[in-house]
DNA sequence: CGGTCACCACATACGTGGTGACCGGTGCAGTATT
C-alpha cells in the first residue's frame, strides 16, 4: 500500500506542467537559489546549475531530506558540495567505494578553496592517519568526512563521527540499499539506524539509476522523511538501443564480430563471469581485436592500470563483468554491448548508460539467449536456513548481544550471522539497541515462528529479483519501442515511439503498437486475488506490465485480464 | 537454474546416452602470512 500511495504522490507531482513547476521554484526561496548559484561559481567555477541540482540543493539548505536520481555527469556530488559551502558543519559522504572516494577527495582537492578539502577513514589506512582526519574534520580544516557502511557500523567509530556533529548526511550510490543489502553487504541495511545515531540531520541519497521499488527501498532503508524527490528524465536520444537474439553460442559470437567491426571504439563488452572474460578477451585478440578484460577476481594494481589505460583511450575494447562500473566517468564512450542478458532493467541502464556522455552517437547493443537466465538465476541465491534463524532468535532472546557476541554464540560466521539478523529486524525480531546491541523485541513472536516468517521475507526478495530478470528479457525479447518498455519501468510514460532503437528504425514498434490502453489507465492503483496491491506501468501490444508490492513486476495478458476480471481498482 | 565435463555402461558400433560433480558477480574489513 504504501508503495502505491507514494508513487502516486510521485507521478501527481510530475504530471505539473513544467510552466507551473518553474514557478514554483521561482516564487519559493528565490534567495536561496541566489546563494547556491553564487558558491557553485564562486567556489567550484560552474557558471549553471541544471533544475534538477538546484531543486535538490534548495531542499539540503531547507533541512529537507531529498532523494535524487540523476545521470552520472549530471553532477550528483554537486548536491551536497555547494551546500556544504554554504551550511556551518561537515558533510558526511557515505560511499561504497574506496576508489570512489579517492577520486571525489582528488576532484576537490583540486578546488583551491581549502575549506572545500575532503578526508575519510578507511581500514587501507594507519590508525594515526584515521585519527590525523578525524581531527581535520574537527578543526574544520577539512569539510568533507568519506566513509564506507562499514566503517559506520563499528560503534566505536560511529561515536567519533557522531562527535564531528555532522549537519549534513549524503548517501553515494544509494540504489545498493537496495541492491546490496542482503547477503554482499550487510550493514547497508543498517545506514537508517546510523545515521540516526549520528544526530539524525537531513540526508541526500543520490543514485544514477532507482526504479520505483528500488527508490522506496531507499527511502524506507534509509528513514527519509517525506523527501524532496528529483528524477531527472532518463532517456537518452543519442543512444541507439538493440537487442539480437542468438540461438547458439557460436551465433553469439559471429554477431559480436560482426557488430564489433561496424562500431568505432573505444566501448565496453559486458560478460556475466569471470571466466567469460578471460576466454572472450583472448578470444578477440586472437581475431585481431584490441581487447582487454577486466573482473574482481584480478590484483588490485593490474586493475587500477586496466582502469587508467581505458580512461585515457589506451584499451579500445574493455570486456569485462560488471565490476567495471561505478567510477567511470569516460565521455567518449562509443558502445556498450551485453554478450549475456544482465540481471535487471536497473543494471542494463546503468550500464549502458556509460555510453555516449559527450551528446554523441553510441551503441547499446543486447546480445541475449534463453539460457542467460539460469546464471541470473543462481544469482539470485536460495532460501536462507529456517534452523539457522531459529538459533539466532533464540539466542537473542535469551540475552542481547553484538554481533561478535551472537556470532560466539550461535556458531554463525559474520557474514552469515549479518544477513541473518537483518531479515530478523524486518520480521519484528530483533531490534538494535546503543552501542551496537542487538536484541528480541519484549513481545516478539516465537523463535520458529520468526524463522519462518524470516525465511518468507527473503522468499519475497528473490521473487522480487526474479521479476526484474524477467523484465529484463522482456525488455530483450520486446517488437515494441524498446525506450518505452524500458521507461515504463521506472515508472516513465512515455507517448509514442522513441526512433532511437531497432525496433523503432525497424518499423515494427510502430506496427505492433495498436496502443491498447486500458482496462486501466497507466500509474492506477489495481488489486489481483493473488498478487495483492500494485500499479499498472505500461501496455505493449495486448500485455500489460503491472508492478506489485508483494511479487514485484509481472505481464498480464490483456484480454484475460478483461475476461476473466483479474484486476480490481484498488 | 542449467551448462559443461569427465566418466561409465553398453556390448563390440571407434560411437552414444545417461549420471553426477562442479561452476557461477558485485567489495568492505581484519587477520594471517611472507
Amino acid at each position: 500500500m504504501r508503495l502505491v500511495d507514494s508513487l502516486t504522490r510521485f507521478f501527481q507531482g510530475l504530471r505539473l506542467p513544467a510552466v507551473a513547476r518553474g514557478k514554483i521554484l521561482l516564487v519559493l526561496p528565490r534567495a536561496h537559489s541566489l546563494r547556491l548559484r553564487r558558491a557553485a561559481r564562486r567556489h567550484f567555477g560552474w557558471r549553471r546549475l541544471r533544475t534538477g541540482q538546484l531543486t535538490a540543493m534548495r531542499a539540503v539548505l531547507r533541512r529537507h531530506d531529498a532523494l535524487v536520481v540523476l545521470p552520472t555527469g549530471h553532477g550528483k556530488s554537486a548536491v551536497y558540495q555547494v551546500p556544504t559551502t554554504i551550511l556551518t558543519g561537515p558533510t558526511v559522504v557515505i560511499s561504497p567505494l574506496l576508489a570512489l572516494q579517492q577520486d571525489q577527495i582528488a576532484s576537490l582537492a583540486s578546488r583551491a578553496d581549502p575549506r572545500l578539502h575532503g578526508v575519510r577513514v578507511a581500514s587501507a589506512q594507519t590508525v594515526a592517519q584515521q585519527a590525523a582526519a578525524l581531527e581535520e574534520v574537527r578543526t574544520g580544516r577539512a569539510r568533507f568526512l568519506f566513509i564506507t557502511p562499514e566503517q559506520l557500523c563499528r560503534p566505536d567509530r560511529l561515536a567519533e563521527v557522531a562527535a564531528l556533529k555532522p549537519t549534513l548526511v549524503a548517501v553515494d550510490e544509494a540504489h545498493c540499499v537496495s541492491a546490496w543489502g542482503h547477503d554482499f553487504r550487510p550493514d547497508y541495511l543498517q545506514l537508517g539506524h546510523l545515521i540516526r545515531e549520528l544526530g539524525r540531520p537531513p540526508v541526500v541519497a543520490l543514485t544514477a539509476t532507482a526504479s520505483p521499488p528500488v527508490r522506496e527501498d531507499i527511502v524506507a532503508r534509509l528513514g527519509l522523511r517525506d523527501p524532496v524527490e528529483v528524477v531527472a528524465g532518463l532517456d537518452r536520444p543519442n543512444l541507439t538501443l538493440s537487442a539480437l537474439h542468438c540461438a547458439s553460442e557460436e551465433v553469439r559470437w559471429q554477431r559480436l564480430c560482426s557488430v564489433l567491426e561496424q562500431v568505432p571504439v573505444p566501448g565496453i563488452v559486458y560478460v556475466p563471469t569471470r571466466r567469460g572474460a578471460e576466454e572472450l578477451t583472448e578470444r578477440l585478440r586472437g581475431a585481431g581485436v584490441d581487447a582487454r578484460e577486466y573482473h574482481g577476481g584480478m590484483a588490485a594494481g593490474e586493475r587500477t592500470r586496466r582502469h587508467e589505460d581505458f580512461l585515457a583511450d589506451r584499451v579500445p575494447v574493455m570486456v569485462a563483468t560488471s565490476a567495471f562500473g561505478m567510477g567511470i566517468d569516460k565521455p567518449n564512450i562509443r558502445f556498450v554491448i551485453h554478450a549475456a542478458l544482465p540481471d535487471s532493467p536497473d543494471s542494463y541502464l546503468q550500464e549502458v548508460g556509460r555510453a555516449g556522455r559527450d551528446g554523441q552517437p553510441a551503441q547499446a547493443v543486447l546480445l541475449h539467449r534463453g539460457e542467460d537466465v539460469a546464471l541470473q538465476r543462481y544469482f539470485t541465491g536460495g532460501a536462507p536456513d529456517v534452523d539457522d534463524l531459529c538459533r539466532l532468535a533464540a539466542a537473542l532472546r535469551e540475552e542481547p548481544a553484538t554481533k561478535a557476541d551472537a556470532a560466539r554464540r550461535t556458531g554463525l560466521g559474520p557474514r552469515k550471522l549479518a544477513q541473518l539478523l537483518s531479515l530478523l529486524e524486518q520480521v519484528g525480531g530483533a531490534v538494535r539497541g546503543s552501542r551496537g546491541r542487538w536484541a528480541a523485541p519484549r513481545y516478539a513472536p516465537e523463535p520458529a515462528e520468526l524463522a519462518r516468517l524470516a525465511r518468507d521475507e527473503a522468499e519475497r526478495h528473490q521473487g522480487v529479483a526474479r521479476s526484474r530478470t524477467d523484465m529484463m528479457r522482456h525488455l530483450a525479447e520486446t517488437t515494441s519501442c524498446r525506450t518505452r518498455v524500458l521507461l515504463a519501468y521506472f515508472g516513465e510514460h512515455q507517448r509514442g515511439s522513441c526512433g532511437h532503437c531497432d525496433n523503432c528504425l525497424a518499423g515494427t514498434a510502430a506496427a505492433s503498437a495498436p496502443q491498447v490502453t486500458g482496462p486501466y489507465p497507466v500509474h492506477s492503483a489495481v488489486r489481483h486475488p493473488e498478487w495483492g496491491s500494485g500499479m499498472v506501468l505500461s501496455y505493449d501490444g495486448d500485455r500489460m506490465v503491472v508492478l506489485f508490492d508483494d511479487v514485484g513486476y509481472k505481464t498480464l495478458s490483456v484480454p484475460v485480464v478483461r475476461e476473466q476480471g483479474l484486476l480490481a481498482p484498488a
